[in-house]
DNA sequence: ATGAGTGCAAATGTTTTGCATTGGC
DNA sequence: GCCAATGCAAAACATTTGCACTCAT
């Protein structure tokens, strides 16, 4: 897999430093499949503390313009990274709780594009969907909780 | 309608300043809908230069919190804000060219919801869908002439 | 008159950039 | 060896905060 991203890449004219290979394997050794610029920063300087901000940022942009890479940004502010292996289009559920998120595969695309065609002239290229809630863990945890509350 | 905003500010124990006043003022009377914390700074202060960025953060907060307005980031990394007069639940419409903003009210959270329930145990509040595409006076300038860039 | 609200200035956090040096090809 | 890539430091933005002063109630 790695070998695969860091050939695209070469592919495409960037040359494969240490600091690309270690950005790569960051995203693809973490839990986590969505990693701001400070986490792929300080997952990386864990091991071997020697890839500076800009470098991350530069490759973030990189990634992102070959297509290794989408952002994503959450309600947070801060932009998150992930791979986008074999173009897998998807989107996200974020704990409103505990803020990991979780992949969905599902898209109403379809559904949204003919609406628009009916209301709209706009010509749509992509779009973002993000949903926000409480994951089984955090569901769990305000069932115990709100047994003291008792409301609603 | 700038009245009624007042009174629920008022009716939530906080003070009716002169600085928002014109923060809403800003909100009511700009054509465009969706508006940053600059954009709001710098509305204000073409009539009269005395509203501090500070004071633009700290009401923005306060306007939220009081429902008074919604708070989305689009994909630039920009908060930017909208009124949510009467709870009004919609969507935007970004054009990738000149990046106007269009509102609509078709919302696929029905069907979303229900494909949520099938697939994982998630708990779903809210969701945020943005659609990126060409508005109809870019695509009619694309049509026009293929050479022209829009600016942004 | 009192505390919420404001202005100011400084801090914080994220991202970008200029420039000299390094390292992949 | 050449030029892309990196590190460093500093700048550029967006946003937050501490503190003294002001103003709506």
């Amino acid at each position: 897999m790695r070998e695969q991203l860091e050939a695209l890449l070469k592919k495409q004219g960037f040359k494969i430093t240490n600091q690309r290979k270690a950005i790569i394997s960051a995203f693809l050794n973490s839990k986590k499949h969505l990693l701001t610029a400070a986490e792929v920063h300080d997952i990386v300087n864990k091991d071997n503390n020697t890839l500076n901000f800009s470098t991350v940022y530069r490759n973030l942009e990189i990634l992102l313009k070959t297509g290794l890479i989408k952002r994503v940004n959450l309600d947070n502010g801060v932009n998150s990274y992930e791979l986008n292996i074999d173009n897998h289009h998807h989107h996200h559920l974020i704990c409103l709780a505990c803020g990991d998120t979780e992949t969905i595969t599902y898209c109403p695309i379809e559904e949204i594009n003919k609406n628009i065609q009916q209301s709209s002239k706009f010509t749509p290229i992509d779009h973002k969907l993000e949903i926000y809630g409480y994951c089984i863990k955090c569901n769990r945890n305000n069932e115990k909780s709100s047994e003291k509350q008792s409301n609603t």
